[in-house]
RNA sequence: GCCCCCGUCGACUAGCGGCCUAGGUCACAGCCCUUUCAAGGCUGUAGCACGGGUUCGAAUCCCGUCGGGGGCACCA
C-alpha cells in the first residue's frame, strides 16, 4: 500500500516559490515513503502561453531535482470523462441541471469532517456548503469537480496541498463520497508570506523558480531552505542534504501556521552551500551560471577567479559586480589616496618574480614597513587602483591572476584605459 | 458579513504539564581574527498576544478577547 501523491500546478505562468514549497513537501513525503509523486497540469485551456508554462514548470522542477513518476498528465484530457461522470450523477439525482450547468447536491444538515494530517480534526457545517457547479453551461467541468475526480482516477492516497484549499476540502469530500470513492487523506501545508507578512509577490523580490535561479541561488540551498519553512527535524539541525531530508521528513513535524519567506536566511544558506562545494564543482556552477545569464567572459579566467570569490559571495549573482575588474578595467569608486604608495608599489611589483601571491605579499608587506604604513593603509590604495573598489577578493591573489603587466598598468595609471578590454554583455 | 484555520524572540523554529532562569538558526550589536569584504570563533539584545479558568505545577489543557491568514465564483 504505497502512497501516491500529486503536485497539480496550473500553467498560468512560471512556477511560484509557494507552489514549489508544496511540491517539495509532496515529493519528500513520497520519497520518504517509497511511494509515487505524480505531476498533473491543471490546464483547462489550450494556447501558446499555456504550452510554454507547462514546459517551464517541468524545467523548474528538473532544476530543483524534484523528479516525478510516470508521464505528466493534463486535466484537459479528462474533460470527457468528467462530463460523463457528471451526467451519471444527474441520473442518480446526486446532481441536477441548473440553466445548462450541472450542480452538485450538497447535504444541508449535519457536518462534513476529516482528520487533517497537519491541521488535525476539521469540521464544516453542511448548511454552509453551496451546491457547487460541476460542469459549466459551456460544457467545461470546474476545478472543484475535476480535481477530486482526478485524484480518484489517479488513485491518490494523500492530497498534500496549500492551506488555501482547506475550504475546498469538504466540497470535494462530498463529491468523492457521491462517486463511491475511497477517500484520500488530506494534509494542508502552511502558506508562505512575504517579509511584510502579506502574500509573497513580485515586490518582495524573486518569487518564481526562474528568478531565484537568475539571482544565483543554487537548488540544494533553495530546497533545504524551503524544507525548513513549516517543517523542522529537531531543535537544532538545519543544513541537510537531499537524502537526509528524504530520510527525516514526516508530516507529523509540519507546523500549522504560515511562514514568512526570509531572503536573508536563504542567502546565508546559499552561501553555506556554495562554500561547501569542491573548488572544481564551484567553478563549474559559476561558469554555467554566467553563461545562462549571458556573460561572455572567458571561461579559463572565470575558473581562475572562482577560488578567489568562493568564500566571499553568498549568491552566484554577486559575482559580476564583485569580480568584474578581472575582465575589464573598472573606474575607482572613490578618490585615490595621495599617490605615494602607488608608484612605489609599481616599482616593487616589477621586480617580483615569479609573480605569485606569496611572493607578492612578501614584497608588498616589506614595502609597507619601509614606508612606515600599516598594512591596511598601504594596501587599500592599491586595491582601489586595481579593482576600482575598496571591497574585493584577496589583493595578492587578485594581483597574481591579473598578471604583472596589467597590475602595474592599473597601479601606474589608475582609472585609465577604461572602456578597453570590454568582454561582457550582461543582460 | 458568514465559514474554517492559525497565534513562542524582528524572521524560521524547538517545546507535545514539571527537564524552561524558554533552546537552535538568520538578522542585529560588541569583541577576536584580519590586506578590504566576507567567512569563522566568542559574547550579547530580543519571545510564550491578552484575560480567565483546570492543576500541587501551564508556553504546553479548556473558555473568552484581540490579532493574523484562508475561503465564500459557471477561477484554479
Amino acid at each position: 500500500m504505497a502512497v501516491r501523491v500529486r503536485f497539480a500546478p496550473s500553467p498560468t505562468g512560471f512556477l511560484h516559490i509557494g507552489s514549489v514549497h508544496t511540491a517539495l513537501f509532496n515529493w519528500l513525503f513520497a520519497r520518504h515513503k517509497g511511494g509515487e509523486f505524480l505531476l498533473r497540469i491543471e490546464n483547462t485551456d489550450t494556447g501558446r502561453e499555456v504550452a510554454a508554462a507547462t514546459e517551464q514548470i517541468q524545467e523548474s522542477l528538473r532544476w530543483l531535482g524534484l523528479d516525478w513518476d510516470g508521464d505528466v498528465t493534463f486535466q484537459l484530457d479528462r474533460m470527457p470523462k468528467a462530463q460523463e461522470v457528471a451526467n451519471q450523477l444527474v441520473v442518480e439525482e446526486k446532481a441536477y441541471e441548473d440553466e445548462g450547468a450541472i450542480r452538485f447536491r450538497m447535504p444541508d444538515e449535519g457536518t462534513t469532517a476529516w482528520d487533517d494530517l497537519i491541521l488535525g480534526p476539521i469540521e464544516y457545517p453542511n448548511e454552509k456548503l453551496e451546491d457547487v457547479v460541476l460542469v459549466r453551461s459551456d460544457g467545461r467541468p470546474t476545478y472543484n469537480f475535476v480535481s477530486p475526480l482526478e485524484d480518484l482516477l489517479d488513485e491518490i492516497t494523500d492530497v498534500i496541498r496549500g492551506q488555501d484549499h482547506v475550504s475546498n476540502t469538504p466540497k470535494q469530500l462530498r463529491i468523492l463520497a457521491a462517486l463511491g470513492a475511497e477517500l484520500p487523506r488530506y494534509a494542508h501545508v502552511p502558506l508562505l508570506n512575504g517579509p511584510d507578512g502579506k502574500k509573497l509577490s513580485k515586490r518582495h523580490g524573486a518569487i518564481t523558480v526562474e528568478e531565484f535561479r537568475a539571482a544565483g541561488f543554487i537548488p540544494e540551498a533553495l530546497v533545504n531552505y524551503l524544507a525548513l519553512l513549516g517543517w523542522s527535524y529537531d531543535d537544532h539541525t538545519e543544513v541537510m542534504s537531499r537524502d537526509e531530508l528524504i530520510e527525516r521528513f514526516s508530516l507529523d513535524r509540519v507546523g500549522k501556521s504560515a511562514a514568512t519567506f526570509d531572503y536573508e536566511k536563504l542567502t546565508h544558506m546559499n552561501g553555506l552551500y556554495l562554500r561547501a562545494l569542491p573548488p572544481g564543482k564551484y567553478a563549474d556552477r559559476l561558469v554555467a551560471y554566467l553563461r545562462e545569464q549571458g556573460y561572455e567572459w572567458h571561461e579559463d579566467l572565470v575558473r581562475k577567479v572562482a577560488p578567489l570569490v568562493q568564500e566571499k559571495i553568498a549568491t552566484l549573482g554577486e559575482f559580476p559586480s564583485f569580480a568584474r575588474f578581472f575582465f575589464e578595467r573598472v573606474p575607482p569608486e572613490g578618490p585615490l589616496e595621495d599617490g605615494a604608495v602607488l608608484p612605489a608599489a609599481a616599482e616593487v611589483l616589477a621586480r617580483v618574480e615569479p609573480f605569485e601571491a606569496a611572493a607578492i605579499e612578501a614584497a608588498l608587506r616589506e614595502l609597507a614597513e619601509r614606508l612606515g604604513l600599516k598594512p591596511r593603509q598601504a594596501f587599500q590604495p592599491i586595491r582601489l587602483a586595481l579593482t576600482g573598489s575598496t571591497v574585493s577578493p584577496g589583493l595578492f591573489e587578485s594581483l597574481e591572476v591579473l598578471g604583472k603587466d596589467e597590475s602595474i598598468a592599473r597601479i601606474s595609471a589608475p582609472g585609465s584605459g577604461l572602456g578597453g578590454a570590454r568582454g561582457s554583455s550582461a543582460r
